[in-house]
DNA sequence: CGTTTTTGACCAGCGC
DNA sequence: GCGCTGGTCAAAAACG
């Protein structure tokens, strides 16, 4: 592959302190802020990702506000050994999936102040967001240091818009995913603070399997479990 | 020549 | 109502 360094993924959680005990019974997980990489053996990164969207993806039947659950077989200790033994901390997930514009980019811009820098989102923006807007699809999005913007994730993806935001120097671009009938989308900026880092988040789920690699293809009894 | 990317225009949501 | 902003559209350009 190319030069790329991928060193440390951080996942992003959503909630208000309130809502943790919650999520924590209903087996969300998350990832420790600040989480590196072992060195990673060639093609590590992507297939770790590939892993953590797998892990979470609930199976198609599961309601949305699952999306981040694991299931029986694709436990916490399978994401702990997609990172070289780390232990995975607090379980963080909004149930109400309130994710709207800006929430990401405040996030990770690190323009919160205080003391919930490892929650996702400021409690105060979450409180002005619940119940005001419509429901979207299900999201989740995580942050990683690498030269590229476009991560392989298993998926093939076709730009359709680039914008620039505000108080950023770099552009976020908007991608969907090129199978018919998928309404997935993915959005891709880097942090402002560290333009090392790129944030991805994907929106809606999946109703294919990952298409470009031909290991995903050739196990189709484990078809099911990609879905999202 | 088909597919993908670029990019300005347009639209909707939100705050004031 | 108005202006700002983010998200999407779609025509043109670029690419393979």
């Amino acid at each position: 592959m190319s030069t790329t360094s991928h060193q440390a993924i951080v996942h992003h959680s959503l909630f208000e302190e309130q809502d943790q005990n919650m999520a924590t019974e209903m087996g969300f997980f998350s990832f420790p802020t600040n989480l590196t990489f072992p060195t990673p053996p060639l093609g590590c990164h992507q297939s770790s990702l590939k892993a953590i969207i797998s892990s979470m993806a609930p199976n198609s039947s599961q309601p949305d506000e699952t999306l981040f659950s694991t299931t029986p077989q694709r436990s916490r200790e399978d994401l702990t050994s997609c990172f070289g033994g780390a232990q995975f901390l607090s379980l963080h997930r909004s149930t109400l999936n309130p994710w709207a514009l800006g929430e990401v980019a405040d996030c990770f811009s690190g323009k919160r102040s205080g003391d919930d820098h490892h929650l996702g989102i400021s409690a105060i923006k979450m409180k002005k967001i619940k119940g005001r807007r419509k429901v979207r699809e299900p999201r989740f999005c995580f942050k990683t240091m690498s030269d590229v913007d476009v991560l392989d994730d298993g998926y093939k993806w076709r730009k359709y818009g680039q914008k620039v935001v505000k108080n950023t120097q770099h552009p976020r671009s908007y991608y969907r995913c090129t199978q018919d009938n998928c309404r997935v989308k993915k959005r891709v900026e880097r942090l402002a603070d560290d333009p090392r880092m790129v944030i991805t988040t994907y929106e809606g789920r999946h109703v294919h399997s990952p298409s470009n690699d031909l290991e995903d293809s050739q196990s189709p009894s484990q078809l099911g479990d990609f879905l999202w």
